[in-house]
DNA sequence: TTGTAGGCGTTATCAA
DNA sequence: TTGATAACGCCTACAA
């Protein structure tokens, strides 16, 4: 049999006080006998007392809870570098509070399941790492509770509070990391034109190239995969247009070029330099190893935790923060 | 202003009915007719009306609500694909449910937070992703709360309900194929000999050149690290051992000793085939693509899932419940 | 500084 | 098949 739960009365009675006042000590109030404090404490100590999450919620109207909104696919691709940091720094950043991150899957099947959830008064605020971002089914929670998003939508979802990596100018600062490496026919790898980051890094390329008076290089889509950038690759060569690099939108692209190159004759970085996107786990042990733009997601999971703290505070802080990724120089350029 | 949060009670003026009729609609009792059901789920409709989990689990003394305790240093490693599909075979497993997973990150700072959070009626079971899983902090829990662990512990706490992968057979299934490609000294890189799957894939190892009577090949530590892989090839190579082929305890360690083995001017797999464990995602880019055995990472979560979910129904499962990884064949071989 | 008492939104036990 | 009604454990005016 489950040993009886101490409860609050339990802790009163035995300190001799009434509940009011142990519920003061354990929300730390402090208009309490300091006498009185150090004898409910002890109370709480002997009895192993831990407060009921339900009954305090209920009464104060506050979860003490945050939730963290995953959509499926994010979890397919869970392994994704890019999801787990930002989870990491904002379970970093939470675990310094007393809220508690729950977690919860979006998928086709439980679409409303999210809505009711969040509705629900499960959470005091939300944590979306979602690309369906522009939803409108989000729009109508967005009055009803405090959340933050993870890279800015698409659609400009209105007063959406969210943390972005600036794509566009990550991207300028990889090709001008080429171009002062004396590259000067600069092809691109894009990722698909219907993502933000894609459409943002190839235009990050695009200005780089402008601003240094060089033509703009051949440019081929990519969608993210090996495969991918070994298919752009190909086209890349078979289209015959000279180039010395390739800014590629991200490494996984970057990586399916390499073996492309290789079979081409090319070597890297001697005849073309390659420069990645994310600084993924396999960049260190591709051969020769990648040199790419890190994201600091970390850094953006923990802006989100603090924005969403903030506003579950009652503040209203900015709209789009905005992080920049920094170079991860390797061998291949 | 925040609107007013539909009640039960709400839905049962509107409807006509008391709110404990309404109560068993939302719960799907049967016991109700068909009209007033009819009346009440319109009511609902018509206000959106969301059960409040709190006021819930206060009265039905049950969350709706699983834990997922995972270590501050697997967070550092999320990317680390384990974790990452055993979490996303548990969100799978449970999204079919009610629960909801409150994913719990345990670190040295908040050492009693989760003790505390587990036992303070937060959820009605855990999952525990954890390596401390030995501590005996966990065996008090275990007696409050139904608790199912990835991974066998290595001391054998007692009750403890696990899903594991048998490393021993997967690294003998390995093994195996090496032999059945026509090696014949077969060298291993192990992993630490203080965890229980370097220890279990080394035995493995064992296990498999015995039984094909062929006499035990070199064997020298790594760490899991691509370092270490290094190292322990350089050792190999060193000790002037005649081999044909490395079974190393990870990919990591595999990927490590690559570039050692070209250096010596070995030729992989034509001199020495390689074989690692784990499937991580750079073993695909490669050069050769490694072959590996990949465990079975998102089977084992919705394991551990259905697992917690019988304990919760109040049944017993098994106390270990073991799965098998498989091989990944790639060009390594 | 402390205690009293009402209420938070559900569930569950009885009667009816 | 339904409805009162009492918990559930805690918070929070309000009074003392």
């Amino acid at each position: 049999m489950r040993k009886r739960i101490p409860t609050l009365e339990m802790v009163a009675s035995r300190a001799g006080v009434s509940r009011a006042t142990v519920s003061r000590v354990v929300n730390g109030v402090s208009t309490v006998a300091p006498e009185a404090v150090e004898r409910i404490q002890q109370a709480i100590e002997e009895l192993n007392y831990v407060p009921n999450r339900a009954a305090r919620s209920l009464a104060s109207n506050r979860t003490g809870a945050v939730a963290l909104v995953v959509p499926e696919t994010t979890v397919k691709v869970f392994s994704d570098p890019f999801f787990g940091s930002v989870v990491q720094g904002i379970a970093m950043a939470l675990a310094e509070t007393d809220y508690t991150l729950n977690m919860i899957i979006e998928s086709e099947s439980n679409a409303g399941k999210t809505r009711r959830y969040l509705m629900g008064g499960n959470v005091d605020g939300a944590l979306i790492v979602s690309h369906h971002t522009g939803d409108r089914s989000y729009s109508e929670l967005l009055e009803a509770l405090p959340m933050v998003f993870a890279g800015q939508p698409m659609e400009d979802t209105t007063g959406a509070t969210a943390i972005d990596v600036d794509n566009v100018d990550s991207a300028r600062a990889a090709v001008d990391y080429l171009i002062a490496h004396g590259r000067r026919r600069i092809a691109t790898i894009t990722g698909p034109t219907d993502m933000r980051p894609g459409i943002d890094r190839a235009e990050g390329w695009r200005q780089a190239l402008e601003a240094a008076g060089l033509e703009p290089g051949p440019r081929f889509a990519g969608d993210f995969t090996l495969d991918g950038g070994a298919r752009a690759a190909r086209e890349l060569i078979d289209s015959g247009e000279p180039f010395d690099a390739i800014f590629a939108a991200n490494d996984l692209m970057a990586m399916g070029a390499y073996p492309v190159l290789r079979e081409a004759g090319l070597t890297i970085p001697d005849d073309v330099a390659v420069i990645g996107f994310d600084d993924s786990p396999a960049s260190q042990t591709a051969d020769p190893p990648l040199t790419t733009m890190r994201q600091p997601m970390i850094e953006l999971g923990a802006q989100m935790a603090r924005q969403l703290l903030r506003m579950m505070d009652g503040e209203t802080p900015p709209q789009l923060t905005v992080l920049r990724a920094h170079l991860i120089e390797r061998a291949s350029v």
